[in-house]
RNA sequence: UCCCCGAUAGCUCAAUUGGUAGAGCGGGCGGCUGUUAACCGCCAGGUCGUAGGUUCGAGCCCUACUCGGGGAGCCA
């Protein structure tokens, strides 16, 4: 939409003196106290009354709340603004003050304005939507406060993972996107046709890496990762972004000590950088504030342990005691709200907070029934856990909801585990590889490992595993000159977020998901 | 691949046992000097997901389909 569309609106701002105010962002307007300033955004809501109006301006840096008197400013503007429905941008100018009751804590005594595109009709209005509609409007979702806090909180994160690395010695390397088809879980890739051969979306830029890590020492790649598989849960994206390192001459200590580091830093920076949109999104911020090394450790061996011991028993019996009874509770608070609303007497606006709450309530009803239907199951799965299988979605979440800090489990059954980890030297059975599971139940966020650098050793597992030798050629030769120990891990950047964040819909942890049934616009 | 739930106004949801389809928000108009998801009054807004069936009568019951949500499994 030109300016044409709108030049009714439009009232000239070199008419008002605008030469000598400061442009500027809401995220600096402590800067400008006192002073006329200029301010370029969207309106997010607007109320009036009377001979007062305010405009609560969105910029993409934060909101300032605008005041226009009527008396201050010409009437026709005046006019023309109270008009402005949700998600109009214009240009507005006025007098910087502190106002604790302006919602980031100044306030704009409004002097000019110039309407850009008034609007009518924008489909996410303030008050409760379905992800359905949600995810349908994406386009247009992303101005709502609550991806505008997770896509900095997101943002603050890349920005860690790559500031880490660089300060740390690491040189990125970009690993492919097209990769050739090399046995390993084949129906978990999208094939994808590359002039008539077929060829395969990247999964892991590992096996590229450990090839880098021999020419730079310490190397990470950074990029998006695909996954065909048909998993449909909270937790999986078919394309996600995945931060993989790779260092030669390390060991599974020294790997440890590297992830709890690098996610204790990551942690660190958002903490410093987003406290305002973790307040806002309703965040654990005490629980983050603890995340520090040493994470705690455990083998795979004493995590299977802990599975089958009583002390899980009695945990999952007191999981399942604590859902009931918070079950009772909300059952007992619907009622009452029902109870109250029978009775009758209630003004409109206690209607509508009953209205509001009984959704919310429902909603937490629902998930406790599943959490409570399945308990049980869950409990069954981790009695009867035995040594060789590899740990479940459920197993891992046991784990974790019984730390208060992000847990390493190392050295899982070699059967479990992919070719390409280092068997350990101690047990035959076990590799040197671990996954580091985040607190509070959100699973897994790194996967990794020490890699074999034998070449007998490895020629041995690939054969194993059923793989032909010719395909991994190159891979072996990493074994045959100069071969060192060496090893790494992957982070998935979306579930981090979801984990810091605390949001438990990992889809709203990147601006566009792609997901096994839904890829919203 | 399997299981459960849902689809009613632009949005979020009601509608008793099968008996004339309702509220809030959003939109429009009017009122209000500091509001914070403001408030008050009025107005407009519907082929109840689609196709069949049962019935005097279906938003409600039955069958199939479509779309969406949740869970299991599998995985990172």
């Amino acid at each position: 939409m030109g300016l044409e569309f709108v030049s009714d609106f439009v009232f000239r701002i070199s008419d008002l003196n605008f030469q000598v105010l400061m442009k500027t962002t809401i995220n600096k307007l402590s800067e400008c106290v006192g002073q006329e300033a200029e301010l370029s955004g969207w309106v997010y809501h607007s109320r009036h009354s009377g001979k007062v109006a305010f405009i609560v301006l969105r910029d993409g840096t934060g909101l300032c709340q605008c005041v226009i008197e009527k008396g201050k400013v010409a009437d026709d503007v005046f006019e023309q603004l109270i008009r402005l429905g949700q998600e109009s941008s214009l240009v507005i100018a006025g007098v910087v003050r502190a106002e604790p009751r302006s919602p980031g804590g100044y306030e704009l005594a409004v002097t000019a304005a110039q309407i850009i595109c008034p609007t009518q009709d924008y489909p996410i209005t303030p008050k409760e939507h379905g992800t359905e509609f949600l995810m349908k409007n994406r386009h247009l979702h992303l101005r709502s406060q609550r991806p505008w806090c997770i896509g900095r909180i997101r943002h603050t994160v890349i920005d860690a993972i790559r500031r880490f690395f660089n300060d740390n010695g690491f040189t990125l390397v970009d690993t492919p996107i097209f990769t050739a088809a090399a046995g390993e879980g084949e129906q978990t890739l999208f094939e994808v046709d590359y002039f008539g051969k077929p060829m395969f979306l990247s999964q892991t830029g590992q096996l590229y890496l450990e090839c880098a890590a021999m020419s730079f020492g310490k190397v990470y790649c950074f990029g998006p990762t695909f996954r065909a598989e048909k998993s449909k849960t909270r937790r999986h994206l078919t394309e996600f972004w995945m931060v993989e390192p790779e260092v030669a001459y390390i060991d599974l200590a020294g790997l440890l000590e590297l992830a709890e580091n690098f996610v204790s830093g990551i942690v660190r920076r958002v903490l410093k950088d987003n406290r305002a949109e973790l307040e806002a999104l309703g965040a654990d911020i005490a629980t983050l504030e603890k995340i520090a090394p040493p994470f705690y450790r455990l083998t795979y061996t004493e995590a299977a342990q802990i599975l089958t011991s009583e002390r899980t028993v009695k945990f999952m019996a007191g999981q399942l005691e604590t859902f009931k009874m918070q079950k009772t509770a909300i059952e007992k608070q619907i009622g009452d709200i029902e109870a109250a609303e029978k009775a009758g007497g209630l003004k409109q606006w206690q209607k509508d907070k009953n209205t509001k709450l009984l959704i919310d309530l429902r909603a937490e009803l629902a998930e406790l029934e599943i959490k409570i239907e399945n308990n049980p199951r869950h409990a069954q799965l981790a009695a009867e856990f035995k040594w060789g299988k590899d740990l479940g979605g459920s197993d891992e979440t046991i784990i974790s909801l019984m730390h208060d800090k992000p847990v390493f489990v190392t050295h899982y059954p070699r059967a479990a585990k992919a070719f390409y980890m280092k068997t350990d030297r101690g047990n035959r059975k076990v590799v040197e590889n671990f996954d580091l599971l985040a607190s509070q139940g959100f699973g897994e966020i790194i996967g990794g490992s020490v890699r074999e650098d034998d070449y007998q050793s490895l020629l041995d597992r690939i054969g194993e595993e059923g793989y032909k030798p010719e395909d991994y050629a190159w891979y072996l030769d990493l074994r045959k000159y100069g071969s060192v120990p060496h090893g790494g891990f992957g982070l998935g950047v979306e579930r981090t977020v979801a984990w810091i964040t605390g949001e438990r819909h990992i889809r709203q942890c990147i601006a566009f998901p792609r997901m096994m049934d839904n890829v919203c616009i």
